[in-house]
DNA sequence: ACCTGAACACCGTTCAAGT
DNA sequence: ACCTGAACACCGTTCAAGT
């Protein structure tokens, strides 16, 4: 999918692939995700808006390819951890960073639906999960659920830095805002969210993310407990279908 | 914040708050998320496109209160299970199928940073995870565990539903053809996702998601294990201070 | 107080025309 | 083969004007 041209010219001003993906990037780390648009990357490519269309397909397109450029570069990255668990942590805690410093990035994995950059985090997952001896017929069930943690996180974060920046107040500043919503609630209705809300505001993203993926490396390495406290199984056959 | 005059005149044709936001719901439902604009909805409401604006702020406002009625049914309707697990367990389901059934409130509630729909999750998960007599200064790992999870499943599969739906074909079709495309990467660099491409081809969402919830339980349940085997604790204070 | 609808600024995408 | 840039269809939002 991502094609290189080895001998490719290093005629600084001609337009590529990968020159319009590297200035998306600029942008979307800038102005985030309102802020980039054909008008505004034309211009600072300084090219017309048409000659974008000829190197890619359309914007989807493109903010996957720009996705694509930080998670691949994230799982190189991170592959080097001592045991299993440790490399694990070590990839998701990149994922968590990446997209911290892109949050745009959160928001189009949700985006970018059995695309390359997915592709790329589970192949990473999924031969941890295997180094980690989970039986065959369990490492899909392990792998989805890192992986959706992962993305549930990111898609958060990415939401609620994009929110902070539109109001152009800091993000933490908004986390402030929120917690003291959440501790004005009802406490008839919202108790447990009131009594969170404070806890909210000492607290750091980071350490609930590892505290979450330990979470689910410690449910990975149990068996499973039904309500009545028995061991449960998984059914492997489908309850029912949907459509 | 959702205020209904209960003395309020039955007037079938005037604008309100809530006709607007049911006939969002719909328009959402059929059409998707690019289907709901301000002038589909003024035309279907049979107003100006201006007047929706004197009851609700701007179309996120929209979006973020159309999704919330969604998952305030939802919430309601799932509070009866027989334990805390199993009362987990169905609201989790409950949320899936929600989804399922309205993907646009998946990437809603991706979108919906801190907002009210979040709020009655969060409250939901808390009070079951307070009476699974998880202690005080683990609780909200594991809501924020849980919590994460289900977003991320959801905002995957509204994508799912949402890239089929683009392309015109069947949801099923598109995973079909997402797994025939996994079958065929690269062997060398892509090993695992090979494999479980097959997988994926007649695997059912619901049980792997459900199997995820199960995950994540079973972790609640059981003490986290470190690389080196240790038991390990989360760091209650910040190692480091993000900005 | 509530509604109308034309107008505004902006967007992604296309395409005839150039080199 | 690659680029230009005007044009198109469409969007969210505003606002003077109506009732």
């Amino acid at each position: 999918m991502i094609k290189k041209t080895r001998s490719r010219q290093r005629r600084e001003e001609s337009l590529s692939r990968d020159r319009i993906i590297a200035a998306s990037i600029e942008i979307l780390d800038n102005s985030g995700e309102s802020g980039l648009t054909f008008r505004a990357l034309s211009e600072r490519l300084a090219t017309g808006a048409g000659a974008i269309y000829w190197h890619i397909e359309n914007k989807s397109d493109l903010l996957t390819a720009a996705c694509d450029a930080i998670v691949a570069r994230t799982m190189a990255s991170c592959v080097i951890g001592a045991t299993p668990p440790a490399t694990l942590r070590a990839l998701a805690l990149g994922m968590f960073d990446a997209i911290d410093a892109h949050p745009w990035v959160g928001s189009a994995l949700t985006h970018a639906a059995g695309q390359l950059p997915l592709v790329r985090i589970v192949e990473c997952i999924g031969q941890q999960v295997r180094a980690l001896g989970v039986p065959d017929n369990a490492q899909w069930a392990a792998v989805s659920t890192l992986l959706h943690f992962i993305l549930g996180v990111g898609g958060q974060n990415a939401a609620n830095t994009q929110f902070a920046l539109t109001r152009g107040i800091d993000r933490s500043d908004f986390l402030e805002e929120m917690s003291t919503a959440w501790s004005r609630l009802d406490a008839h209705d919202y108790p447990f969210v009131r009594i969170v809300a404070g806890q909210l505001r000492i607290h750091d993203d980071r350490v609930d993310f590892l505290a979450g993926i330990d979470l689910i490396l410690g449910g990975i390495g149990s068996p499973q407990v039904a309500d009545d406290g028995n061991i449960k199984r998984v059914p492997k056959r489908l309850p029912r279908t949907r459509t």
